[in-house]
DNA sequence: AGTGCGATTGACT
DNA sequence: GTCAATCGCACTA
């Protein structure tokens, strides 16, 4: 590993709380790693929220399809969707395989990459870059060829640790939702200024 | 085969 | 604060 990826190392499957609700938490202040031919981006979670088996707000509610196909791969898997015909969307699947349910990330605190962050996404500033589920795919690339592909290995995509301590972690209803609206499924880092939303729901 | 609808964003009043 | 853009996909017939 070199410096251009600051040493981070990949989040083992093992390691990966199985639970999804459990999952959208400990994501809270890991790294997301983006590999293209041209440059190494990456990110430090700061937003997550869970969509748990049986959430009407899911997209594996209905059971499997060819879109939700990542949702049903085991944990650490990606599933990339297209928004509104606008804005791609990164999650990461849980629980057992065969079981559909995922965390979407909302929102990265750039780290690594952000010059060619600022040029995917046509933005300078710092705090836009990845502040929200669409930018944050934008920022990164990331798009539905990305698709299925396997977290907990170095490669396209990929999770790594950071070696800082573990970040204070507030919990608020989702953002964006027209069922199961006040379930406490958004996670964020405290007070960090790179969550999205409002800002009342940072705090 | 046709239709309706988003886990959003950016531009505008 | 409101509002249109934009398109893949699930659902209905």
């Amino acid at each position: 590993m070199g410096e251009h990826d600051r040493g981070y190392e990949t989040i083992s499957r093992a390691a990966l709380p199985v639970a999804t609700v459990e999952l959208a938490r400990y994501l809270i202040g890991k790294i997301v790693v983006r590999e293209t031919p041209d440059a190494v981006l990456s990110g430090r979670i700061v937003e997550t929220e869970a969509y748990p088996p049986g959430d009407a707000a899911g997209h594996a509610y209905r059971g499997e399809t060819p879109r939700n196909h990542a949702l049903f791969l085991g944990p650490g898997h990606a599933y990339v969707y297209l928004a509104y015909g606008v804005a791609s969307m990164l999650n990461v699947s849980s629980e057992p395989a065969g079981v559909g349910a995922g965390v979407l990330i909302r929102a990265l605190e750039p780290t690594c990459g952000i010059a060619s962050m600022q040029q995917n996404r046509q933005v300078e500033t710092l705090r836009d870059l990845a502040r929200g589920p669409g930018r944050l795919a934008a920022a990164l690339a990331i798009d539905r060829s990305l698709d299925g592909g396997d977290l907990c290995r170095r490669g396209p995509l990929w999770l790594a640790h950071d070696g800082q301590g573990d970040p204070d972690i507030g919990t608020s209803a989702r953002i964006g939702l027209s069922r199961e609206i006040d379930r406490p499924l958004r996670f964020y880092q405290r007070g960090s200024r790179f969550v999205s939303g409002p800002k009342a729901l940072n705090l």
